[in-house]
Formats: C-alpha cells, structure tokens, sequence
DNA sequence: CTAGGGTTAG
C-alpha cells in the first residue's frame, strides 16, 4: 500500500472516530510529503475537519485546493450542516452554482435537509425544482429528502403529495411522513400511516416507534401509547431498553400526566440520556413538584456519564422563569457560566428570560448586552419582557435597533412590539406596526395579532370597532380574542357588547371556568342577578371548577406559597393581623375603601369582605411584611401570581405602596404592576 | 460526502 493510501485510511479513521489531534497530525505529514494539492487526500482532511467539529480549517484546506470536485463541494455543506450552520451550507450550494460542477443526490440531499432547517419553503422549493430538472427527484434518496424538507418547513400538505406519487418507498420515507405528521400535531393521521404501513408489511424500527410515541403524547393518547409500549417490549426493542424509546417512553408517560409510570420507566433504562433525564425533570417540575426536579438535576450533575446539555439547561430555566424562582434561577445562571454548553443561544436566551419574568430587568439588560451572539429570539424575549413590564416605548427602541443590526423581526416579534404597545397605551404606534405587519407578505398574520388590536381598542373603550375588527377580519377568531373583548367589556361595563360575546364564549368554549366568571361578572355589575344566577346554575351542574388563585413570594431565598384563604402557613395569624393593621392606614391616610363589586362572584354574601382580605396575593403581601422585608431596607417587593390581579387588591396595594414608601412589583398571568407611590405602572386597565 | 428520531429558549 503507498503512502497515499495509508493517510487516506489514517484520515477517514479519525474522522470517524473524532481522533482531532492525530488527524491534525496527519495533516502535518500530508503537508510534508508534498500531497497538499492531492484532491482525494485534501477531500478527507474537509470531512476529518468537519466531524471534529472544525469547519474553519475545513473552510482552510478546501480554500487553498487548487482544483475541487463535487465530493469536496459537498463534504464542506455537510460539515456546516452538521455543526448547525444551515445558512452555511445553503450559501455554499449556490456558490456551487456558479461554477462547473454539478450537484448530485448527495449534495441535493443535504442542502435539501439545510433549506428544512432553515424552515423557508421557497427555499427548499427551489432546490426541488432543481432535482427535477436534473432528473435526481426519483431517486429514493431525493425524494425522501424533498418529503422531510416540506414536513420541516411546514408544508405537510406538498409532503404528502411527494409521498403518494413516489414510485419507490422504502421504511424511511413512511418513518418522514409519518415524523411530519406528528411535528405538525396531526397525531391522528401519524397513527394511521402507522398502522397502513403494517399492513403493507413495512416493519417498524426505533425511528417509527418513537415518532409514532410522540404522537400519542402529543394526543394524551395513552391508551394508545401504552399499546405500542407493550409491543416493543414483545418485539425485544426493549430488552436492553434503548435508549431512544425510552426517552419517548417517559415522554409520553410525563405528558399523560403518569409521573410513577415515567418513574418506572426511567428507572429501568440502562444507559439513561439526556433526553430521558430533562423529560422527566420537566415532568416533575410541570406537576409544581419542584423538590423532586431539583433533586433528580442534583443528580444528574454528579453523574460523570452526563455532561449536562443546553437541551435540560433551558428547559429548567424555563421552570424557574414560570415559577419566577429567582435564587434558583441565579444559581443555575452562575453554573451556566462553568460549563461549554452554557455559551448555547437557547440557553442564553432561556436566563433572559427567566430574568425578564423574575421581574429582575436590570440583569436582563446586562447579559442582553453582554452576550455576543443574540438571535430573534433573544430581541423578541427582551421585547416582551419590557412590554409585559409596561415600558412600551423601550420595547419600541428595541424593536428598531434589533432591525439596524440586520436581525428580521418574524411574526412572535410583531407580537411582542404589539403587545407592549397595548399594554402601555400607545395606540397609534401600536396601529401602525399593524399597518406594517399587513404590508409584509414575508410574515404570516394570526389571530393572535388581531388580539393584540382588540385589547387596544378594547382598553381605550373603543368596544364597538373592537368587535368590528373581529368580525371582519380575514381569520377566524378563536376563543382567546372573543375573552379578550370580553374582558374590556367587562373593564368598561358594557353590558350590550359583552352579553353577546359572552353567549357566544359560551357556546364555543361552553368547559372552560373563566367565560362563566366573567359574564357574569359583568351581569352582576350591571344588576341583572337572575342572569348571574343563571350562570351559576349552569357552571355549577356542569362540574365546573375556577382555578385556585395562588401567589407566592421569595423571603431569605425560601418560596412561599398561599392559596385563597389560606391558613396552613404557620404566621398566618399574624399575617392577617399585619393585613388588618394595613387596611386601617391605608383608610385612615388616603380614605381606601374595599373594591366590594369585584367579589361579587364569591358565593358567600356576608363573607366578601373577609373573602377579600384573605386573596392569595395579600397573604403572600402580608407575609412579607411580617418578616420585616420593609425594615430590612429592600426596596422592592416582588410577588406572583398565577391569576390576574383582582381589583380589590390592586386598589390595596396601591395604598400600601403610598403609605409605607415601598415598591411593590406584582406579576400576574398577564403583565407585571409596579405599584409605586400609590400609583399602578398598568394605570389601572387590568 | 449519503436520507429518518427523542428533550430545548420568544
């Protein structure tokens, strides 16, 4: 064998067993032996490069060849897909268009995978249309490829038609249709390729198994679910668990909310991932079991088998940014910073978030400005966290700069810019980013979006053109736009509009507890007690229950959290006496009387005012006066809730804010209230 | 140099 072919096995050797140092080294004896403009062997140092994660000394050797054929093309693509630089490979393939070589079912193929990453379906269209021309569209490959570029941009429709006139399938093509119909939430017509393609003797693997499980969590399907499950323990798929079926095992046992069962599973898995470990910590977290995630992610910290990925980081983040946890949440920032995967965007934005959410801006701001590599993501969490926290105007500021550094807004930013702008008012800006979002054809308008317009109509009092808006606009409107009408009618007690929309809540959305709450909430505010009374009937003999109002509150580091009428906290007599005391100063130096109409809706007549007093969010309030919070000189008090603030306690903690000088910053289902000196940063619409 | 999968941030 000649030494030609010796470094040409040495490279492809290293490149597949990741071996960077000796491929580097080998690089050196290429060099030296004078085969540096050797096609073949430069072509294995690209791939050598490429899979030890180097595609700059790829993009080195392939700059410096003196002549290239399609494999070196192709090769460097695949290196960029592969480390997640799509737009890479993409701009490299037309790049390849301008010179002399041609394309072929490789290269097609992996660009086509790059346009589904990159989710632009014009895009992968083109390329399409280029296999077409060439002839390459029937090989199996291709066309497989085709088939997952359109079920990943979105286009499950075109997917389908790729896959019924393919004159060869084989198991890969039923396993990307079926993972399209599956990612696109058609859990239904997953299952029934599923079961056709049995019928036309395709024997299933992991790959269609697990897609296949995933639909049946994406369904709550678990009766399903478990079919399968018990099918591949018959097929032996689990005999040494596999790993990846276990993951989408626990998966659909922790989204059918069967936490032992997902513990069960878990615990049987040999060689356990991180996929299986981050479902089933979210698992625990989603059940507000909190103690038991944080102790399995202790855990799979000190296992040496798992270096943690961004995967698990930014999804737990996204718990402690729910549940605003705020010392978790700082001191999983400062592990971040420890460890490689913490650089990852995802995970950067993630403790954005969490911040944002944490009502802790001012650390959002610094790692936004900080942070080298910021996305649309990263712009549109600042954008939403600024307007959640009523600085319209910033948001705005935001929304241009991220525009001057070339970063494209996409249809979540518009709604976060549309949001912000509604929640603090600005009417006319608000309007004409609308006009803007109308003129892009780029961006896809949804219903959300008309949401955004209704709530700022709704909240200027511009009810009727609110409805007319709905009405004529070219969706069709869901249940969350006719609840945000609703609530707007009930802000400005308009009995006319909201008794039409609220029918109408009741007939679309007849289970769901808060279209009856509010309806009647506004009968009850206008008098009409025997349709108040209606509605209770009827929310009580269908079973009905509000959710529990629940706010908590972080005191030295420790969560707590109260219910409605809470008494388990062991300072609860104290909390209410603290809560008493207020209410006199408050009344006594500003004249604040209860908000008495705002607890219409709670059953017991004799009880409201004491019902009042005893809300979530002034217990946890009450609490942390108790514990001197005040005294201890912080200057802020923060406090959640995972309902909408009631008016009642709005008013109170104004006054509170006014009569002890303190900051109260209250976060509640939808947007933060800084209460400072008596005032309220939502001014008073809620 | 080759297609398919699972957990993830707005």
């Amino acid at each position: 064998m000649n030494e030609r072919q010796r470094l040409a096995n040495l490279l492809r050797n290293c490149s597949k067993n990741l071996l960077l140092d000796q491929g580097m080294q080998a690089h050196g004896t290429v060099m030296k032996m004078g085969l540096g403009f050797d096609l073949m062997l430069s072509n294995d140092l690209i791939d050598m490069y490429c899979k030890c994660g180097r595609t700059g000394m790829a993009c080195a050797v392939f700059d410096r060849m003196p002549e290239r054929n399609v494999v070196s093309w192709t090769a460097l693509m695949c290196g960029y897909l592969q480390n997640g630089n799509a737009k890479g490979s993409l701009s490299l393939f037309s790049k390849m268009g301008l010179s002399e070589i041609k394309p072929n079912e490789f290269t097609f193929s992996i660009n086509l995978k790059a346009s589904g990453f990159v989710g632009i379906a014009e895009n992968g269209m083109q390329i399409h249309n280029m296999c077409t021309k060439s002839g390459f569209e029937w090989v199996t490959v291709v066309s497989n490829s085709i088939l997952d570029m359109y079920t990943k941009c979105g286009r499950v429709s075109e997917a389908a038609r790729m896959f019924n006139v393919m004159p060869v399938k084989n198991l890969i093509t039923w396993n990307a249709m079926i993972a399209g119909y599956t990612l696109e939430g058609n859990g239904e017509r997953a299952l029934l390729l599923f079961r056709e393609m049995q019928g036309m003797g395709e024997v299933p693997d992991e790959y269609t198994i697990t897609s296949t499980l995933k639909a049946c969590s994406g369904l709550g399907a678990i009766r399903q679910g478990s079919q399968i499950h018990s099918s591949v323990i018959t097929r032996g798929f689990l005999c040494s668990v596999r790993t990846m079926i276990a993951g989408a095992l626990v998966d659909l046992y922790v989204k059918c909310s069967h936490l032992t069962e997902a513990q069960r599973i878990f615990d049987q898995i040999e060689q356990k991932n991180l996929v299986s470990w981050s479902a089933l910590i979210l698992g625990y977290a989603q059940e507000c079991n909190l103690l038991q995630a944080m102790d399995l992610f202790r855990q799979l910290r000190v296992s040496i088998h798992h270096q943690v990925d961004g995967f698990v980081l930014s999804s737990l983040m996204g718990v402690f940014a729910d549940f605003a946890l705020v010392e978790q949440g700082k001191q999983m920032h400062a592990f971040t910073i420890k460890i490689p995967s913490g650089l990852d965007i995802s995970v950067t934005n993630s403790i954005l978030d969490m911040y944002l959410k944490c009502g802790l801006t001012d650390e959002a701001e610094k790692l936004f400005n900080e942070t080298p590599v910021r996305n649309v993501i990263s712009w549109t969490i600042m954008i939403t966290g600024y307007g959640k926290h009523g600085l319209g105007r910033k948001s705005i500021r935001l929304f241009h700069q991220m525009q001057s550094e070339d970063i494209e807004p996409d249809g979540v930013t518009y709604l976060a810019v549309l949001s912000a702008c509604s929640h603090s008012g600005l009417v006319e800006e608000c309007q004409e980013y609308f006009s803007r979002l109308c003129h892009d054809r780029r961006i896809k308008r949804n219903v959300e979006h008309y949401a955004c317009m209704v709530d700022l109509l709704g909240r200027a009092g511009r009810l009727k053109e609110a409805k007319n808006l709905i009405d004529s606009m070219p969706l069709k409107p869901n249940v969350g736009i006719w609840q945000t009408l609703l609530s707007a009618c009930k802000v400005h007690g308009d009995l006319e509009i909201g008794r039409e929309v609220g029918e109408t809540l009741l007939r679309l959305d007849g289970d769901n507890p808060v279209n009856y709450v509010m309806l009647s909430n506004i009968y009850a505010e206008a008098g009409y007690w025997k349709e108040c009374e209606r509605l209770r009937k009827l929310f009580k003999m269908k079973g009905l229950k509000k959710e529990a109002g629940r706010s908590w509150v972080e005191i030295n580091k420790e969560v707590h959290f109260f219910y409605n009428k809470d008494e388990t906290h062991p300072l609860t007599e104290k909390i209410h006496q603290k809560l008493k005391e207020m209410e006199q100063r408050i009344k006594s130096e500003i004249g604040y009387v209860h908000g008495v109409r705002f607890a219409l809706h709670d059953v017991e007549e004799e009880s409201k005012e004491e019902s009042l007093r005893v809300h979530s969010e002034k217990l946890a309030i009450g609490l942390a006066l108790v514990c001197g919070e005040v005294e201890k000189g912080h200057k802020t008090i923060r406090v959640f809730k995972n309902l909408r603030v009631c008016g009642d306690c709005h008013a109170f903690i104004k006054g509170l804010s006014k009569v002890l000088k303190v900051v109260f910053l209250v976060r509640d289902a939808n947007r933060f209230h800084k209460f400072e000196s008596g005032l309220c940063s939502c001014g008073d619409y809620w």
